[in-house]
DNA sequence: CAGTGTCTCCCCCACGCGGGGGAGCGCGTC
DNA sequence: GACGCGCTCCCCCGCGTGGGGGAGACACTG
């Protein structure tokens, strides 16, 4: 296992947490991104935990760089220091393979991380269930909107980046049939432009 | 425990399973989502096996009122069939506290329920990771686009609806230099409009 | 049967938006 | 100092967009 972390007390802590466990071992420490990058290619580690905010490249950074350019890369766990942190989605986007955060009590981490070591699962601690989950009640908001099947149609084209023309030709119907659709949508969506409409529609996870 | 699925047999695979572990038990099975939050109000169980595809109400919408209508509602895990289920999201948002695919191996099926029971953690099975993932490499595309520091500040702008004269008065700039940064953006993303912007941003997790 | 809702199409009009061009200023680099 | 670059501001122009109105066809329901 690699600790990537700017704070050498961190890693420290990880490593007595971690060397304390027979089955897990500590081969390397980085202290920043490009660090992180050269002892993943050097050392061959199969799991590394990886801070986020670290000089030079960024744990997010880093570990898109380690997904893509390794050959049969490590997993990597993502440890961060907050619980309503922004990062979480981009973690997983850049190809990580779990979220913890620091303050999670040692067994949870362990835990964590034989779960990524042994399958290939995701394990998200508690407060991180906020941010999957911040954008509720919204989805309500625009299933109530109650769109007509034929507006969440439109509504669905509009979130592909298409102009009305083209969901006119889309949909076989003619542009002013598609604008009074779009119409409709906006005003059931309360919101004031497509662009608008296109955002709730991502925000309540309708797309 | 409760199941809810409207298929019989993969109730009772899930009941013998389940039974067959003693610190787990069974109390009741819905066959849709209405009898789902019926018996949830009724049997108060503190784990749901929730499938999605259901009659009358289905799984997502099933979770939603349980968890937003519900006295301290149970954990609600939610499973299906196809690991390229884009309802994942979806059921997160709802206020699931889980998500599993039925072709998981037994005792997979009962860490998950074990690790949602006893914290209040997520568990993600392997397939699943790639719907956060699926949009990797396109973050990259977003992130070497080289915008600049005010075109990002302009682009996280623009993707909280705002309109050009919104933005120049948050940034206290003129409404022309905010549509030159708004065209480089464009340019750099090679979207032709707004909406594609903004939706370009969401698909690369940038916001 | 009448009423409601959805989908379809049309009109006019104001305006935000994006594309084209140019231009000055401050900054750091070579 | 010259150069590149980012930020700022301005012009004109075409057009997609959204708001206002109306209207006919069809299906479903009370």
């Amino acid at each position: 296992m690699l600790l990537a972390d700017d704070e050498e007390l961190i890693r420290t802590g990880l490593r007595v947490i971690i060397d304390a466990e027979a089955d897990l071992e500590v081969v390397g420490e980085a202290g920043d991104g490009v660090d992180a990058l050269e002892m993943v290619r050097r050392l061959k580690p199969d799991v590394v935990l990886m801070d986020v905010r670290m000089p030079t490249v960024d744990g997010l950074e880093a570990t898109e760089r380690i997904v893509s350019t390794v050959a049969d890369p490590p997993k990597i766990l993502v440890v961060t220091t907050f619980d309503n942190d922004e990062y979480v989605y981009q973690a997983l986007r850049a190809g990580a393979d779990g979220f913890l955060l620091k303050r999670a009590r040692p067994d949870r981490l362990l835990e964590a991380i034989r779960v990524v070591v042994r399958g290939d699962s995701l394990l998200f601690p508690a407060a991180i269930r906020d941010l999957a989950t911040r954008h509720r009640g919204r989805p309500s908001a625009l299933r109530r909107a109650g769109l007509t099947e034929r507006e969440e149609q439109v509504l669905r084209l509009m979130a592909t980046g298409r102009t009305n023309a083209e969901i006119a030709a889309e949909l076989y119907v003619s542009a002013e049939t598609v604008k009074t659709h779009v119409g409709n949508v906006l005003g059931k969506l309360r919101v004031r432009d497509r662009t608008q409409a296109v955002i709730a529609a991502y925000e309540s996870g309708f797309v």
